[in-house]
DNA sequence: CGGACCATTGATAATTGTCAAAATTCGTGG
DNA sequence: CCACGAATTTTGACAATTATCAATGGTCCG
């Protein structure tokens, strides 16, 4: 967990700034002087970025790898809520109010992040009201998400669930290759198991099964390649 | 569906203006300008104050009665989101960026709303900046409150949901009697079955076993009184 | 009082969780 | 680059839970 600062040139050109929707009202300039208060750490796998009940003392950007946020159930299990990966971002509604982490982030990779402590988090917001009202529109559209997978883990019927994850995995971690669509999948299997509520055998066997039906076919353990996405769209309810 | 516009002192002493959070910041003169901006609707039960899809264009506040809000799942079930009631509001974050509508809002009884138009909402947002970082809060509370339901859906154990349910309700919907607590249920047997995602013949059973445990004792379709919180929370799994 | 709506109960089938064992994959060090 | 051990995943058998269907019983409202 090492800690650097330096003035984030890195960061500004290729990723962390730029790609936080909350910082796009900010000109060139503000960037590159907001820039400069960047902290970065670094994290191995299975390291915590932030865990549950403790204060939040910063804005956490991802700038590389991915992490999993997730609440311990009362039965001892982990339910997942958020993959946060490249871009992503958490920790801004608690630079304002002053609650506590509602749930841990681990490292499921190498992990880097830029941070900005409160105190400069807050001096940007007055600086920049705009800001605030960025962080509605991301909050309102995180909240959006959370309400689509809460409806999703409502459905009975777990196929459907497990046709669901992978479309959503498409869109965000698919790349179109000759065969098929090829997922590098941000979870295990028990991960997403653990995201969708079920037991890891189910979500085995489920996999199992549309590879059967030629839907699918296991690469790696961690990437699938999609041979047929009508179906899966099918099987999740969304076409036909 | 009657619409009336008048100055909403009734709202002002009694209700909406004062308990919504995001207007704590203004002074008593601004709210009682704002008052005179507000346009009241009344519903009757079944009818929809919100439908998923369509642009949402004011802020709604709920000053009487009380609602639920879903989605409909794609095997054709309703899943319940929320329960608002009298001083819960909803469409905040619509009105700042222009999505539409994630769920649909329907009245569960005779409902009074007071409204807030989107341009008026925008004006006000420009004269009191602080009622962003009031709404950022509220959001926050609300995104944590989704994520506890999510966790709370992805434990496999549905006793424990069905006790968790009940400790909610009596913290909100609960009055302390002497014989115990009798619990106001906002919803039915079939909307706690949609709320919590399971069947509705599951709800009536596992309260069925609760009221043999005497635990607790059905009253009447739309209230419970509760006799033994302790055994509930340990159910639920909080306690012991 | 009657009818519509809602809730309960029982029987059964389907689904999924659990446990245990085998197979595969992954990462590391030689 | 290969081989080995650890970790992860898959598979099978079985048990437990829950959904479904159907019928009955209650409750609420005019």
């Amino acid at each position: 967990m090492s800690e650097q600062k330096y003035s984030c040139n890195h960061c500004f050109d290729s990723l962390c700034m730029h790609k936080v929707p909350i910082f796009s009202s900010l000109n060139h300039e503000d960037i590159i002087k907001l820039a400069e208060l960047i902290t970065h750490k670094t994290y191995k796998k299975g390291e915590f970025i932030l865990r549950e009940g403790e204060p939040c003392e910063s804005l956490v950007i991802i700038q590389e790898g991915s992490t999993k946020a997730y609440k311990y159930t009362i039965d001892g299990r982990e339910q997942i809520l958020y993959v946060f990966s490249e871009g992503d971002f958490f920790g801004e509604q608690y630079l304002i109010s002053d609650q506590v982490a509602a749930f841990t982030v681990e490292a499921l990779e190498p992990v880097t992040t830029c941070m900005l402590t409160k105190s400069q988090f807050r001096q940007l917001l007055h600086g920049y009201p705009d800001i605030a009202v960025k962080i509605i529109e991301e909050l309102g559209s995180r909240m959006s998400r959370l309400e689509k997978a809460l409806q999703s883990i409502g459905v009975r019927n777990i196929d459907a669930r497990v046709s669901g994850l992978l479309l959503d995995y498409i869109t965000q971690y698919g790349t179109e290759e000759k065969e098929g669509i090829v997922i590098r999948l941000p979870l295990s299997r028990e991960g997403m198991a653990n995201y969708l509520g079920v037991a890891r055998e189910t979500v085995s066997r489920k996999l199992g099964q549309l590879e059967n039906d030629n839907i699918i076919r296991s690469i790696t353990n961690k990437s699938i390649l999609v041979l047929d996405r009508g179906e899966l769209e099918k099987i999740a309810g969304i076409s036909e």
